[in-house]
DNA sequence: CCACTAAGAATATCTTAGCCT
DNA sequence: AGGCTAAGATATTCTTAGTGG
């Protein structure tokens, strides 16, 4: 079985650009207990893993990895993807991005995302 | 915070109508162990968890009390699209893209896929 | 038969301190 | 700063043996 916890829990932390050490804090925690959540070396306890789900909004399943939605119960979130995937679906410059990014290198993304964050930053100015 | 895991789990080893010595042995368990967690003495690891989700086929959300249907989700057949697309949004890494994408600036987006096909053309020599 | 309890043994976890990049 | 590792201290879990309905 392919432990999927520790990749779900980072990415969700780094999604929201917290350091191992901001967010242990949120729980009561020491930086190194999240790394080691993070490279499936500890587990949480079931109290934890309920704290972590509700603070990011995703369901337990998702964090353990048994299925591949967040959150599949919230309705209201569904019809909202839905109208975003009518915008990107009709124009043609967002369809490769939809299409290419989830099978694409971590790194790239990241890569991809700084230079997002910089062109809106620019056009600011 | 309720707990309710043990009850869920003594309820849906019941309606299978095992002891819990009959229904341990299935994991490789003491039937003391068994009465521990339905009693919320002790919890299983994520394994275990996952495994008994997995036996009784309902989310572990529902055994972990979050939610009170057993398994909310359904599998529906989505066309290719709807599947990419779908993979798209569930990364939280990528949750800014479609946030953002669909109402930003066209110069912007034409900016970001000319970087894009940067990123792919370096990576692959 | 079935479920619960107690207690020691076996496991797992958490933190601090140090190290690396 | 951010993340990783080691190791002792701490805390939890699991089983066996025994009790009682």
């Amino acid at each position: 079985m392919i432990e999927l916890f520790g990749k779900r829990l980072k990415s969700l932390r780094t999604s929201k650009k917290m350091s191992q050490k901001e967010f242990g804090k949120l729980f009561g925690l020491a930086e190194s207990t999240i790394g080691m959540y993070e490279r499936d070396e500890r587990r949480p306890d079931f109290e934890l893993l309920n704290k972590f789900a509700n603070y990011f909004d995703v369901s337990t399943d998702y964090l353990l990895g048994r299925i591949d939605t967040p959150n599949p119960y919230s309705q209201e979130k569904k019809s909202a993807d839905e109208e975003a995937f009518q915008k990107f679906l009709n124009d043609p410059n967002l369809q490769v991005f939809y299409k290419e990014l989830p099978n694409s290198e971590e790194e790239e993304i990241e890569m991809l995302r700084e230079f997002w964050e910089f062109i809106k930053h620019k056009n600011k100015t």
